[in-house]
RNA sequence: GGCUCGGUGGCAGAGUGGUUAUGCAGCGGAUUGCAAAUCCGUCAACGCCGGUUCGAUUCCGACCCGAGCCUCCA
């Protein structure tokens, strides 16, 4: 087997091939930083974290890179809003990013390349355009001519006449043609600018993307990620800068992935359901969420309720308690991860409900196993588990770790344990289930075994 | 209006032209002082109507219902 992923622009699910042999780039559009990440900014990055694993097991060297946009009217507006300045707002929400990201397991991306940092090749490429005819300069503004391009909506299979015919937008006089997009916009006094040809101002939102992968990534790239809602007008825009200011390929292999519901709507700040990624973190764990979030094909909607949450936390607490099970017993590789059903299901354009099927296969053939076959089993399931970016926690720390303050702690519960240990030994056993019922209305379970009693969080 | 994408058992959620997805929940059993964990067994589905086919949940068409984009948006 080998990878295969849906591609945006064909339509179809395609044989991955990299531009070079063992070599592959990939960029996924990143957060605007002025507000905390909620769990549909999420979604984007757990789903292009695994297909980063899936990557670095099959090509020697993955270059994965994830813009920080730090420049923009909504930040603009946040700063002024609350009297802050705006690298203030932008550095606090860049870090918390980067915290509630690392709780979901998601591995830091191999570059991180900041709009701001970036200014001088968005505006080169917007010279670039304007020498081949494919922008102009209108009031202050520089702006993508769409109807230079023929091939212009390719990616969202539209066409200039239909956009025209559903256009609510009111159309700049400034513009030659409707569909016309900004490349750069001036600055008022108070706000930031940089100089250009066409005077102090700041780029466009799309401008950035395409600048940034050709300054880190070069002129192709294989992979580029993001959510459906960024396929028009976000990445039809990136083509067109793209491939007007240089001729060839451009983007190999467009994925997106489909939105995250709250409760069977659609989440957004006017219904207020939007949940931060920091605020879920108060009440559930990274791991519960990234389980979560891949529980559901990643081109699917995906319907974020309590009910699901509770669900992921009880898979992992089976998994934890799998893995407890066989905590004594030292795995034994090398694992060919490749040859794994989990790995192939993922190598199919991620299909990420189908490798957790197989996991299960594998937890329970771990539990049925011989002891001789153990070692490598184990060595199997743990090696399956990270490549879906889960399981890497010590079962102890997952099962008994407390994960708020007013909760049980753990000597009082080895007491009680040891005290219903007596009374099971005088055959007590009314005495014994009544500790046992008290620990139940705490939390705990308890599970007796021929070693003794075991204990965990979560009853 | 234009362009996309969906409707699978109680719930979540893959997949396939003809033989059980999987998980959770349920039911029966083994085990246990009783439980838990584990194991074994079991129930149950493919929106509606036509068509193609020896045979369709899977292909084609119509219909119903739902979602997204076309405006900042993961």
């Amino acid at each position: 087997m080998s990878l295969r992923l849906y591609n945006t622009l064909s339509g179809e699910k395609e044989h991955f091939e990299p531009r070079v042999a063992d070599t592959v780039t990939m960029y996924v559009c990143g957060p605007t930083v002025y507000n905390l990440a909620h769990i549909g900014n999420a979604r984007p990055v757990v789903v292009f974290d695994t297909l980063f694993r899936v990557l670095r097991e099959r090509y020697a060297t993955v270059t994965y890179a994830r813009n920080i946009t730090d420049i923009d009217d909504k930040i603009i507006a946040a700063a002024r809003d609350s009297g802050r300045s705006i690298e203030s707002v932008t550095d606090e929400f860049t870090l918390k990013y980067r915290e509630d990201m690392a709780a979901l397991n998601t591995l830091p991306p191999t570059l991180e390349p900041h709009a701001t940092h970036n200014i001088d090749a968005m505006i080169r490429l917007t010279q670039r355009l304007i020498e081949r005819g494919h922008a102009y300069v209108s009031a202050g503004h520089a702006l993508f001519a769409v109807e230079s391009m023929p091939e212009y909506g390719a990616l969202s299979g539209r066409r200039l006449d239909d956009m025209l015919a559903g256009a609510r937008v009111d159309v700049a006089d400034y513009k030659r043609h409707p569909g016309d997009f900004v490349l750069w916009k001036p600055a008022a006094d108070d706000e930031p600018g940089w100089d250009s040809p066409w005077g102090r101002g700041r780029p466009g939102w799309h401008l950035e993307c395409s600048a940034m992968i050709r300054e880190h990534l070069g002129d192709s790239i294989d992979i580029h990620g993001g959510g459906r809602d960024l396929i028009f007008p976000h990445h039809e825009n990136e083509i067109a800068q793209s491939r007007c200011s240089h001729d060839g390929e451009f983007v190999r292999y467009w994925l997106h992935n489909a939105y995250v519901d709250i409760d069977g709507e659609k989440m957004s700040k006017s219904l207020g359901n939007v949940r931060s990624v920091r605020d879920l973190l108060q009440h559930y764990r990274g791991e519960v969420l990234r389980l979560a979030l891949l529980t559901a094909h990643y081109r699917s909607p995906l319907n974020f309720s309590s009910d699901l949450l509770d669900q992921a936390r009880h898979t992992l607490d089976g998994f934890y308690t799998t893995l407890r099970s066989v905590e004594h017993i030292e795995p034994v590789g090398p694992v060919d991860i490749t040859a794994e059903p989990v790995f192939a299901a993922l190598e199919d354009d991620l299909n990420t409900p189908l490798a957790l099927a197989e996991l299960h296969a594998l937890a329970k053939a771990l539990h049925k196993a011989l002891d001789a076959e153990r070692p490598r089993l184990k060595a199997r399931f743990l090696a399956a588990a990270d490549s879906l970016g889960i399981l890497q926690a010590t079962p102890a720390s997952w099962l008994q770790d407390a994960t708020a303050a007013d909760e049980l702690d753990a000597a009082a519960i080895e007491q009680l344990i040891e005290q219903r240990r007596r009374a099971k030994q005088d055959r007590d056993y009314a005495l014994a289930d009544t500790i046992r019922n008290e620990l139940m209305a705490a939390g705990i379970a308890l599970e007796d075994t021929a070693e003794g009693t075991l204990w965990r969080r979560g009853a």
